[in-house]
DNA sequence: TATTGTTATACTCTATAACTATA
DNA sequence: TATAGTTATAGAGTATAACAATA
């Protein structure tokens, strides 16, 4: 990439994948303790962004299927943290929201899990730190290519 | 983390768990044209460390199964890319090794991979990009606690 | 008794197919 | 004809149990 001498190194993939991983069962433990499984967090966070969505609108968004996430949103409705609205414009559409207690839950979770990360981003140099954290913000939100190919 | 304003972001798994499987995902086509698979490529990797490994050594280290990369080895093995010494100091194992062809294979599909990466991490500014690479070394070698818990 | 490599089995997760009701 | 939501089924991937050989 015309950068001069670059330091031997892993793959990117097997660097961050493991790191992923070990992020995610992190999270396990402190998900748990707010009643939390990995895709209700998920759910959770996909309800944040306004406007509301659809069922189908929310598992692609968050990387699901459709059918995935139908056992969550039946617990997490059940327990007063999720609205199914039905659509008026659309009878077959259901529009998603979050209650105050699920807003709430998102929050206190997503704190302990913040105050987690942090632990870990102190093993960086400050400047390192917001440098790795600017990266990976531009990085995921490029636009990749459908695993399924383009849509037919 | 006494770090000032900090920019909103989402949690550090959200964005790096897909990143990886995004990075993993642009692997496949490429391992294909080489002939090799996702696990078969990590097994090539994992060889790559001398001294040579028992297979139990070589699935701890890249985080596999034993049981899981059995068929794998059997593969490689019948391509004449690794070779299964018996171990004439303990006569259950097996030392597992690459042959000149495996290693080439290695090389050469590591390069194109590499090739790729790069094209990722050009959409980073190179200081930037540099502090990402880093940062993620660092990150990839902490002690994480192990999601079985330690060892009995 | 523990460990290596192996096979067969069970389990977990996810995607697919099929259905109803709407559009 | 196509889509939203749902259920039931099938598939992929992985781990677990059990075994023979050896330590």
């Amino acid at each position: 990439m015309a950068d001069g001498l670059e330091e031997e190194r892993d793959d990117l993939a097997a660097m961050i994948v493991p790191l992923g991983r070990a992020l995610m069962a992190a999270e396990v433990p402190i998900l748990r303790e707010h009643g939390l499984a990995m895709w209700a967090y998920g759910v959770l966070l996909g309800l944040s962004e306004e406007p509301v969505r659809t069922q189908s609108a929310l598992a692609k968004a968050i990387g699901a299927d459709k059918t995935r996430i139908i056992g969550v949103l039946d617990d997490l409705q059940e327990r007063g943290l999720i609205r199914r609205t039905p659509d008026p414009a659309d009878r077959r559409a259901r529009l998603l929201s979050l209650t105050p207690e699920g807003r709430r839950l998102r929050d206190s979770a997503q704190a302990a899990i913040r105050r987690s990360e942090d632990e870990l981003l102190a093993h960086l140099p400050p400047d390192e730190r917001r440098a790795f954290v600017r990266a990976l913000k531009t990085l995921s939100v490029l636009p990749w290519p459908d695993p399924a190919g383009p849509q037919t």
